[in-house]
RNA sequence: GCGGGUGUAGCUCAGUUGGCUAGAGCGCCGGCCUGUCACGUCGGAGGUCGCGGGUUCAAGUCCCGUCACUCGCGCCA
């Protein structure tokens, strides 16, 4: 099957080649047939060239169909300064077609590829079936491109730091805690299965007590919980891991990393983002205490605050019973939010109730001195106005918008409602990448359904050394030498400085209600190897699904992977999951169990 | 497990208070067209209105059930 090699790329010819004799190879992306003229843009992944096909000379021109696959060859020739395409690179030039060959045609396309304006509403299902077609689509060759670099970037960044690259196995040990595992049978012995890693967790720590020092890798991690638009089946982590460190020197590390990931490809593919500056950094209380969150979007203000006691005396029982049962009240600004008919307050009050709040009181700012509300305004005293107010900063045509419940209950339905409100008006800048640090997370929270101490993010988060002697006495009170990177008000990282001392392991997990037969049974692999002279190590795992979907703008984590899964796991185009062969149910050892309403 | 949205031609969509022999644009097939670049133009083929049931003289439209996709809640150490 020979065939005439290229000897240029689509998207490189420009005025300097006229007069060369050049082959191409590429897709039919669009053909205009005049009758006495017949264009073709012949596509490659570089880009676009218009082809001249004389008429007189081609038999079976008008054969061609969107997507077959050519090999041309002609001249490279000027074309008049009426003819000039000023939308594409090569828009100047054109191949004078001598001689072409058809070397693959093409069926009827599912979906019309060639037409951006078309393929922003084409059904994801039928995209990611066809994902090799979808895939030909520049937008989607650059996301490719977009995530190529970064990694790149980030393998770069790292080698040059000492940092060593290892890959762990995919074939891992499951375990009981955070999300359910993905398992494989294992044949030798039935009823004996591997589980795929949630993240390489303990072995990277492993790897610490190897002397590895600094490691990295992109690892793919696999978690069997229902799907969002930014979470898949099967994701992909930078995992990274450093002894001998502080947390700051984690920090830097990973600050650096990413601002130079970032600024490169924002660079690089003249991406309409502002460049990356540094990370400001919250503590973990500060940021739930001013967004309501972990993961405040700082690309605008809107603070919540807190008018607990101001409103514990008030008039409005909704209010005054809510602190009387040790809840706080808190609200959030919606700037001009006056304009609002009473259905679309009626519509915020439902948005908060999805996340348990009770209700959504209002006051609407008519004037701030002398202070004049509507809304609940009847009920507080002209000095309790004026305090609210002034606690809001608020300005006339403001709407003030309060949750009085919990604390966790009102944080999370402001912090939510916070953020709707930043899209309403407009105050999420799509041009902004706000990266910030989240530090000294609490060690432990308090589980009310199970009446125990749940670790914040794994049992090996080392206690900040001046919380350690309340470890035993007011648990929740501990905080970790364990942070967050945010971006925009999603969590991107995730890490912490890990316990390398038996002494503190153990005062933890008692803390955590494991006695010595389920610490052996959970975690003695790690433990037995902590024995043998662990140093102090730390580490941070950022998502680069997540980093690729910043730079590129998307919302749905599906676009900046090559072959994804839709919602429940299914893959259309490799029509898997998909049953298996008898012998090899048999080969395992298992047995379906008749579903049980049969 | 739960809630919202969507489902009509290969694709995107329209389809009024139930009156339909179900339309349009793109694509596809055929004709015409010598400077197009989302070419234009004339004609043609193409439909289980997601699926099942019900109400009705009559259902794409109303009711019940169900499936698929999607967004969200729960879940995600």
């Amino acid at each position: 099957m020979a065939f005439k090699k290229r000897t240029h790329d689509c998207g490189e010819l420009r005025l300097a080649n006229v007069g060369e004799t050049v082959a191409l190879n590429g897709w039919c992306h669009r053909i205009r047939d005049l009758g006495g003229l017949f264009f073709v843009d012949l596509r490659d992944r570089t880009g676009v060239c218009q082809l001249n096909f004389e008429i007189e000379r081609f038999e079976d021109l008008r054969d061609l169909r969107h997507e077959f696959v050519l090999c041309v060859t002609g001249e490279v020739v000027k074309r008049a300064e009426k003819d000039v395409n000023r939308k594409v690179p090569t828009g100047e030039v054109e191949l004078d077609v001598k001689e072409f060959d058809v070397l693959s045609t093409c069926d009827v396309l599912p979906f019309p590829l060639s037409d951006e304006s078309q393929m922003k509403t084409a059904p994801e299902d039928l995209r990611v079936k066809h994902r090799y077609l979808d895939l030909r689509r520049p937008v989607m060759y650059r996301k490719l491109l977009i995530r190529a670099e970064a990694v790149r970037l980030i393998r770069e960044y790292l080698h040059e730091r000492g940092f060593v690259e290892v890959e762990t196995p995919i074939f891992t040990r499951s375990t009981p805690e955070g999300a359910r595992d993905y398992l494989v049978p294992y044949r030798l012995k039935p009823g004996r299965f591997y589980a795929l890693p949630q993240s390489p967790q303990q072995y990277k720590q492993l790897l610490m007590v190897a002397g590895v020092e600094r490691y990295f890798q992109i690892a793919r991690c696999f978690r069997d919980e229902a799907q969002r638009a930014d979470r898949q089946p099967e994701f992909t982590q930078l995992d990274m891991e450093m002894s001998f460190v502080y947390q700051e020197d984690i920090l830097a590390v990973s600050e650096g990393l990413t601002r130079h990931v970032c600024n490169s490809v924002i660079e690089k593919f003249d991406l309409d983002l502002e460049p990356v500056g540094s990370f400001p950094r919250l503590t973990y209380e500060e940021s739930v205490r001013r967004f309501g969150t972990d993961k405040p979007d700082l690309r605008f203000d809107l603070e919540l605050f807190d008018v607990t006691e101001t409103v514990r005396t008030c008039e409005f029982g909704v209010f005054r019973s809510a602190v009387e049962a040790g809840g706080i009240v808190r609200g959030v600004k919606y700037p001009g939010g006056a304009d609002l008919s009473r259905k679309q307050v009626g519509e915020l009050e439902n948005f908060v109730k999805e996340f348990g709040a009770k209700g959504l009181a209002h006051l609407t700012v008519v004037s701030t001195d002398p202070p004049e509300c509507k809304g609940i305004a009847k009920f507080f005293k002209r000095e309790e106005l004026t305090v609210i107010i002034g606690a809001a900063d608020a300005q006339p045509n403001d709407l003030l918008l309060f949750v009085a419940d919990k604390e966790a209950v009102v944080c999370d339905a402001l912090a939510r409602l916070r953020n709707l409100i930043g899209d309403r008006c407009n105050l999420r800048d799509p041009r902004k990448l706000l990266f910030c640090w989240v530090l000294d997370f609490p060690l432990v929270f308090w589980d009310e359904e199970n009446k125990r101490w749940d670790p914040s993010h794994h049992p090996f988060v080392m206690p900040k050394t001046e919380d350690l002697s309340l470890l035993e006495t007011d648990p929740g009170k501990v905080r970790a030498d364990c942070y967050d990177i945010v971006c925009n008000g999603s969590e991107w990282a995730s890490g912490s400085i890990r316990i390398h001392r038996p002494d503190i392991q153990a005062r933890v997990f008692s803390v955590l209600g494991l006695d010595e037969e389920a610490q052996r049974r959970r975690f003695g692999h790690i433990l037995d190897a902590f024995r043998y002279g662990a140093p102090p190590h730390g580490g941070i795992a950022p998502g680069i699904d997540r980093l690729i979907m910043y730079l590129t703008g998307d919302e749905n984590i599906r676009e900046v992977i090559a072959f994804p899964k839709l919602g429940g796991g299914y893959d259309p185009m490799m029509d898997t999951p998909s049953e298996i062969e008898p012998e090899q149910w048999e080969e395992l050892g298992l047995t379906l169990r008749p579903a049980e309403d049969d």
